[in-house]
RNA sequence: GCCCCCGUAGCUCAGGGGACAGAGCAGGGGACUUCUAAUCCCAAGGCCGCAGGUUCGAAUCCUGCCGGGGGCGCCA
């Protein structure tokens, strides 16, 4: 709202000032500094060149016509710097954001709809069924499942899926590790030596048959472990179903058709250097068995079948170097390169006792998710989780984490939310009268504190955006922890029932806290998160208390 | 050798062209007769790995180096 007003008086005053070509965008922020207004331009710099002028002067002229004409809320414009136009606002914009997040509510405010309905397939974890799930595996349950949830709030239309590499070498070794357990023997060399391994082969009835059983032992157990982080799968896509359908041997007779693929040494080649990779590499090894790669490409061209327009892959960034190749596939079946998007994420290094757990299934030193969640429970994990950028490699330290699971910022978002639940309550149990905002002088809120929760709650929109364009969920973890702050911070400096203050600026203020409780709301439902009424007692919660 | 990611406060990490670089934790000092102190405030802490370059402006973009992690198979 403000934003437009500004860049439209910017506009019309760079027009007036004979500036042409007009910037295709005119980009307004946020400054830093206080001093610096309230919002700040830099067109005056991004067009000096091009127009001919000094910087300072263009701004200064800019700013003269923008006083001479002012938008709303408009207190003083300046120029300051090398030639940035400073805005000062009069409160009242804030005052706006506050009447549009009450407006709107948890369910309408700072959503978007420039997804368009994209239909998009993101695919995470998608960890081998040979096993429970480790650790790592939490962190992409996590950042698929609410990055899923914040495109849909900008208007895509995500689907969660799980790949099952439920066929090949591996999953034989599975399942005579499962026999041979089963039979009361050791598991073959490269097989499965974890103590799930045993556990599991001791549930598995007389005659089943040890792969098919142990399959759906696998899917079930991962499926009960990100089902406690709250997340669910709408689709979960089976390699060996790909495969019977005939839809891999299609792929590999269309690639083979198009020229995508030829055969040389025995074998049967795809031209991914054709598309970006380094070299040729195969498809169909001289022994007529398929490599990993070509029943992923037939994957691919199968999701994009069901009618996805954009596919985002969350990987490990051990698989980075298959992503040209998948790419490389999937164009020769005449898609387009940005309809496959591989998101690497780097990996997640458990510690435990002071060194580095190796995570291997097959020599079964698994740490488990089911074991973090144990220990700090859902909300904390998931949390956890969700603190940083993908890019960066994260260390999950248990003794650390154990030790320090109250100090996890989850606990101070949930304890904000908390804190307005109490309010609300009290206030209801005292008749403490709320007129509708409409009939509220919100004017009155203009503590620094009170203008900051605002400020804050203006800004979710953008961050939303921005979290959804970068694939970046970790963005909303950042604003909820800052809007959290301003709400505590705001709570200790201006109460809002005490007894001796004015009815006006209390009604204001109730409706700053309501307008606080949905932006937090809103921030915790799409982190998966829960939104607690109440802070259970710190010492009921003293580390081992596993739900 | 080539490819990808990272290097920011003692520690864990945000910030990823905009003005004087932020938060949490640890450590120092304060604030509960009050709507929950799981909170708040103050002080302290930084050649943003190094060196060049681009730009009106670089922690941010480019190049090179250094350090850490990962990957380079007719394995998955």
């Amino acid at each position: 709202m403000i934003r437009k007003h500004l860049i439209d008086a910017l506009s019309a005053a760079l027009a007036r000032s004979g500036v042409e070509p007009l910037p295709a965008t005119i980009e307004i922020g946020r400054p830093a500094r206080a001093e610096h207004g309230d919002w700040s331009s830099n067109v005056a710099l991004v067009c000096a060149k091009v127009a001919g002028r000094n910087p300072r002067d263009l701004a200064q002229e800019l700013a003269e016509r923008i006083a001479a004409d002012p938008p709303v809320h408009l207190r003083r414009v300046e120029v300051a710097g090398p030639g940035f136009v400073n805005f000062h606002l009069d409160g009242g914009w804030l005052h706006d954001v506050l009447r549009q997040v009450i407006a709107e509510g948890t369910d309408g405010y700072a959503r978007a709809d420039f997804g368009a309905g994209t239909a998009v397939n993101v695919e995470f974890v998608s960890a081998n069924p040979t096993g429970p799930l480790h650790v790592g595996g939490g962190r992409w349950a996590a950042y698929g499942d609410t990055l899923c949830n914040i495109l849909a709030r900008c208007g895509f239309a995500p689907h969660r899926e799980y790949y099952l590499n439920d066929r090949g070498r591996q999953m034989d070794a599975f399942a005579e590790s499962l026999v041979a357990r089963n039979g009361g023997g050791e598991p073959p060399e490269d097989g499965y030596h974890g103590d799930y391994i045993t556990e599991w082969a001791a549930e598995m009835p007389a005659g089943a048959d040890a792969l098919e059983w142990g399959y759906a032992r696998a899917r079930r157990d991962v499926a009960g472990s990100v089902a406690r982080l709250g997340v669910r799968f709408d689709t979960w896509s089976s390699e060996r179903a790909l495969v019977r359908s005939g839809a891999v041997e299609e792929t590999l007779r269309t690639l083979e058709a198009s020229g995508a693929a030829y055969r040389a040494d025995g074998a049967v080649w795809l031209r991914s250097a054709d598309g970006g990779d380094d070299k040729d590499r195969v498809l169909v090894r001289s022994d007529g068995e398929p490599t990993y790669l070509l029943p992923d490409i037939a994957y691919h061209a199968d999701k994009l079948a069901r009618g996805f327009d954009l596919l985002i892959d969350v990987w490990g960034a051990d698989h980075h170097g298959y992503v040209e190749r998948l790419t490389a596939g999937v164009c020769a079946l005449g898609h387009r390169r940005e309809q496959l998007e591989v998101v690497l994420g780097q990996l997640v290094t458990v510690m435990r006792g002071g060194e580095e757990a190796k995570i291997s299934k097959r020599a079964g030193n698994l740490v488990l998710l089911d074991d973090l969640v144990d220990i700090v429970g859902a909300d904390a994990a998931r949390m956890t989780f969700l603190l940083q950028s993908l890019g960066s490699r994260q260390t999950i330290d248990l003794d650390v984490v154990a030790a320090q699971s109250m100090e996890n910022p989850v606990f101070y978002v949930q304890y904000a939310h908390a804190r307005i639940c109490s309010l609300m309550a009290t206030a209801a149990e005292r008749g403490v009268d709320r007129p509708p905002v409409d009939d509220v002088a919100l004017e009155l809120l203009s503590d620094p504190r009170e203008l900051e929760v605002l400020r804050s709650l203006h800004a979710l929109g953008d961050v939303l955006a921005e979290a959804a364009r970068e694939r970046a969920p970790h963005k909303l973890t950042t604003w909820a922890r800052q809007l959290a702050g301003a709400f505590h911070g705001f709570y200790h400096d201006c109460p809002v029932l005490r007894s001796d203050l004015d009815p006006p600026l209390a009604a204001a203020r109730l409706w700053l806290t309501e307008a606080a409780r949905i932006g937090l709301v809103i921030a915790l439902d799409l982190l998966g998160v829960s939104a607690p009424e109440r802070m259970e007692s710190l010492a009921a919660d003293s580390g081992e208390a596993a739900e």
